[in-house]
DNA sequence: CCTTACCTACCTACCGGTAAGTATATTCGC
DNA sequence: GCGAATATACTTACCGGTAGGTAGGTAAGG
């Protein structure tokens, strides 16, 4: 990270330089264990300049999550308007969440640890929100295909949370052991199996390759 | 806690009184963002008195750890000794891990916390033991019961990955939802989905009910 | 002149850990 | 049996360092 020249004109990528070294400290430590020293000195930055763009430690915390937040709901809304078998609806998003995901390990990581963790100082924000609307947007095409005669499904619940847990493990293998990790191809293997578990005997058809952007 | 009498002989319940205070600390905050002073001060104890028994912050945080690990040892020790069809014994094992889970969610909010997320200063210890151990003892029910005609798998590890996603949900839905959790009955239900999916013809007849303990 | 962006120096509080000591129980040597 | 030595379990007071945050100031741009 270069240090800018001494007082020159207001260094634009300053913000970004911070929120950059924040999740990499996060990350590497946890946020309680960063201390706003050590992200100031990584960007290059004294500690008033923090506080001075971001008001205080959580302050910077809660951008990075913004930020995260904002991608996922746009997936979620890009999603929402796509089209296909629920099946394949699903597949679909499943992969861009995983590549998401992939795209921003630190970050998950340090989500995922506030979120199912213990709080170690910060709220845990919107993330309730992003998990229902999820949930909710994996159930609704679950129905649909029940109702569309794609899928035989008992309870809608069961078969979203087996769903959801396919994506879970594939998300929580890269965190914990990258060297592991599954591949795209991997992820939907697996999902496939919980979708062999609710097709209904029409929905048995020879599957379709997953169909990527 | 009860604060032990002042210059008295040896207090017996000292080390168990630092571990319970220790893991509700670590639970409500993290590892990293507990203080000892807090913890001490909760056991009704002064600090030196963790240094004597624990050694230092990270050695009562590796005695906990040490705790979670063997009870999980002990019911993969039993279950290794368990009869009955590949799925009753991987549905029994699940219960029975679920259970544990629920008994214990402060200790297993912190384990997962550590093996997901940032390291906040404390090593993973026997954590990657342990679950490989399990990944393998549900891999090797999986190819027994292929074997035995139970089920049809294309690729073991598809079948597990559907299968530990299925637990892992349940249990971390536990974690940041108790409100939300599902029961044991929710639990079996959502992995049968995962079993339905990779069931044989002849493993397709009608499902027993789960043995309880 | 005002606003924005940043700096140096400092604040209070607290961190993990330790030194030196005390009290009690047990063991050892006589 | 008795006193000294040792082991165990705990205390008060302290160490050096650092945590998040702030006061007061300067420089550049509009």
């Amino acid at each position: 990270m270069n240090k800018p020249p001494e007082k020159a004109p207001p260094d634009p990528g300053v913000r970004e330089r911070l929120l950059a070294s924040a999740i990499d400290c996060f990350d590497r430590k946890g946020y309680a264990a960063c201390s706003v020293r050590e992200i100031v000195e990584a960007a290059g930055v004294t500690k008033p300049v923090l506080y001075y763009h971001y008001g205080s430690k959580e302050g910077i915390f809660n951008a990075l999550m913004r930020q995260a937040m904002d991608q996922f709901d746009e997936l979620l809304e890009r999603a929402s308007h796509s089209e296909g078998s629920a099946r394949d609806r699903i597949e679909k998003l499943f992969g861009e969440v995983f590549d998401l995901f992939k795209r921003s390990i630190p970050l998950v990581r340090v989500m995922n640890s506030i979120y199912y963790g213990p709080p170690q100082g910060v709220p845990r924000g919107d993330a309730d929100r992003v998990h229902f609307a999820f949930q909710e947007w994996v159930k609704k095409r679950l129905v649909e295909g029940r109702n569309a005669g794609e899928f035989k499904i008992a309870k809608t619940e069961d078969a979203m949370w087996a769903l959801i847990g396919a994506l879970n493990v594939a998300t929580e293998l890269e965190l914990c052991h990258p060297d592991l990790a599954l591949t795209q191809k991997d992820l939907q293997r697996v999902v496939g199996v919980v979708f062999d578990g609710i097709a209904s005997e029409e929905g048995r058809a020879p599957r379709r390759a997953a169909k990527r952007r």
